[in-house]
Order: structure tokens, then sequence, then C-alpha cells
DNA sequence: ACCTGAACACCGTTCAAGT
DNA sequence: ACCTGAACACCGTTCAAGT
């Protein structure tokens, strides 16, 4: 939607910290700007003057507005997000699940953003008739995250966090949410609806911890 | 992503039936538009000028470009998903909320099968690019299967077969279930896999109607 | 009431030019 | 390599004016 209006003389809004290079200036930015909620005024003009770059500066580094987006929730990502493994017991149960079953999200190669990463999925085991390696390919994958999954909820019922139960139906139930908010990331979804992919992962999270699956 | 070019002389479009109003011939061109996909962008000069009519008028009719996309959707929907399922009291309402999410799973283009409805999806909104107005069009479509999720969680509210709570909640977590889902059903599964993604639904519909949602 | 088309305020992207 | 700012081709919306 446009605007239509403009002319504030406002210029209340923070600028980014000192020392930043431009890259990272623009991250700053677009970050900030989208933690204050005004998502839809993620334009290049908006974002480069908060950055207090030219949108060619921005453009240089970030090619396309796609590129800009992905490399901005990679880092929203990562700060939520923190890398933990799911043994260490002096971090809540309900945290190491929940580390557990969003590092679903963020295939192995971790370079890519989420988008990059659901293109080599879809070109290698959808676009195409999957071959029979192919098939068996992508099924040990998924084996082996399902193994990672069910043990993550197995030491959990071994500390007692979690009541024991179908492991596997849980696992399966968590993947497939999963799958779900992985999905919805790389649709272009509304901006409210982003604020509430993580939520729908813990929700599943606490479904399975207060064993109602 | 904006086009940079012009200048097509190419004039092969269909035109709208000769005896159709203003109002019904924007709805015809847009409907039109979007079913010949290919990147058609939706935006108000092009439809306007499908359907002969200026953009003034077209604003007459839909003050809003949401306003068109909403309508025009209904249109689409209604040709192949009738919305009076769930209202009918002699069925259940864990069968009715059950069909009204797994309708979702069947694209309005439903001489598709599964697959070839995904690698629409996939090609439309996520393999290139998505430009503004094939944003706005994904938003518009999931806000209409939004808004059907949700009038069926209201009617088993007002009939006592739910307890009252957070519909926009719950009809999201439907929808992020229904497409891990969906995409399950596509990505190359086991057999076994395969076998529990109706089950996997099952679950989410019983979670809401018990009120752990 | 219905319709027209120009004008306005945006948008993402490209590019010659600077440092 | 990094950055600038103008220019291009779009976009949705508004509005005085016609019928």
């Amino acid at each position: 939607m446009a605007v239509q209006r403009v002319g504030d003389t406002e210029r209340a809004h923070p600028t980014p910290p000192e020392g930043l290079k431009s890259r990272d200036r623009i991250l700053w930015a677009a970050s900030t700007m989208l933690s204050e909620g005004a998502g839809a005024a993620l334009s290049v003009r908006a974002v480069a003057e908060r950055a207090g770059v030219s949108t060619g500066s921005l453009r240089h580094h970030f090619p396309t507005q796609r590129a800009l987006m992905d490399a901005m929730l990679k880092v929203v990502f990562d700060l939520v997000l923190p890398e933990a493994g799911f043994r260490d017991t002096t971090i809540p149960p309900r945290d190491r699940l929940l580390g557990c079953v969003q590092g679903l999200l963020v295939p192995p190669d971790s370079t890519l953003g989420a988008r990059e990463a659901w293109l080599t999925v879809h070109e290698r085991y959808i676009a195409s008739e999957p071959t029979q390696a192919m098939r068996a390919e992508y099924q040990a994958m998924q084996s082996e995250v399902n193994r990672r999954v069910e043990e993550c909820l197995n030491v959990l019922v071994e500390e007692g966090a979690l009541p024991a139960g179908d492991t596997t139906r849980r696992a399966r139930f968590l993947l497939t949410l999963a799958n779900g908010v992985a999905i919805e990331q790389v649709l272009p979804s509304e901006d409210a609806h982003i604020a509430t992919e993580l939520d729908m992962l813990r929700t599943g999270v606490d479904l399975v911890l207060d064993n109602r699956i």
C-alpha cells in the first residue's frame, strides 16, 4: 500500500552505532525497523536512510530486496536462537527441545539462507521425478533428523522432564509442525505472520512437554 | 521486482464476455489473469486494461486492491470448494473441522494432483523473486483461506462444540500443521510416514477441540 | 451512480560517475 | 571495492471533471 503522505519533520529515529561498516549499518537498520513493527515500511529507501547510506550502497551489499531480507532474518534468528546442545542441563528442557526442533529449520548447510536451502530441497527431491537413489538419500537425511529429535525427547524422558510416551509419534508431530513453519518462512507471508512462526514451534513443544501428544 | 521493460506490441489477450457490467468485467479479468498464472501481475492498470475499464472505474467498485483480491478469490474458491459444508450439524464437529482443514490441502485448481499443485505454488511464489504484486496475491489467497477456517471455528464455538478462545491463533496452528502435512505429501516420504499424515491433521483438530490451543 | 484519466507519492532496480 | 544519487519503469490511491 502506498502511504500517500510524507513530509513528517520528525527525526527522532535512532541512528546505527558509530563504528559499524556500511553492511552492518544496513543490517542494523533493517533489524531495528522490523523489531519496531514497521514491517511494511522496510523499503530500500527507508532502510538506506535509517542506515545513513545510499540506495546504491545498499544494493551493492544486497543485490536484491530478497537478499537483504534473508540476511536480516538470519541475524534476527541467530539472536533468538543460540546454538546449544540438548544435553546441557543448565538450559530449561523447553528451550533445549525448542532449539533442537528449530535447528531443523536451518539445514546443515547453514551458510545458505532459508530460501536457498529450500530451493535446493525442492530441486533435488520434488521438481524432477526423484530417482530411487534420490529417494533413498532424502529418506536417510530425514531419518537422521528424526533420530536427533527422538534422542532429544529420550534424554528429556530420562531426566524426568517429560513423561514416557510414544516418542516416534511425538517426533513426527514436531517435524510436521516444523515443516509447516519452514514453508511459511519461505512463502511471502505477512509481517504479522512472521512474528508468530516461532510461537507456533513453541506451542508444539509445550504440547509435547505437557504430554498432550 | 520491477519489470523494467515494456512496449510489447502483442494484443492477443482475450476480452471479457459482452453482456457483463463493469464490476463483473473486472472480476472476470482478474480471475482470468490469475488462472493464466505466468507471473501475470494483477495490478490496477493491468486488470483495468484487460477488463476494458479505467482505473477510476475499478476503484469505484473496489475501493482498495485488497477488496478486489478478496472479491475475486471468493469467486474462485466458491467454484471449487463450496463453503456450506461446515454448517451441516448432522456431521460431527470433529469431522467438519477436519474437512475444512483438509480442503486446504487441495488448492483451488483441483484438477491437478498434490504434486502438480505444489509445483505451481513453488513456481509462482518461491522460485522467482516474487514481485510486490505476487506477494499481495499470495497473501490475499492466504487470508481467504484463513477466513474460512476461522469462520468454521466460530460456527463451532457458537454451537458450543468448542469453548471460546483465540480463534486467530487456533486457525494459524491448524494452517501451519496443514502446510507441514502438505509438504510431506509431496516429498518422497517413507510408506510408514504416508499412513500417519492424515493422523497428524486429526491430532491437530483434536487438540483444538480439546481446548489445548 | 458510474466512469474517465491525469496526478501524486511511493516502490525496486539500474547505472554512469565518483573515491 | 565501495559508494553516490539520479533516472527508469513500475505500483496503489486520489480526485476534479465528465455522463
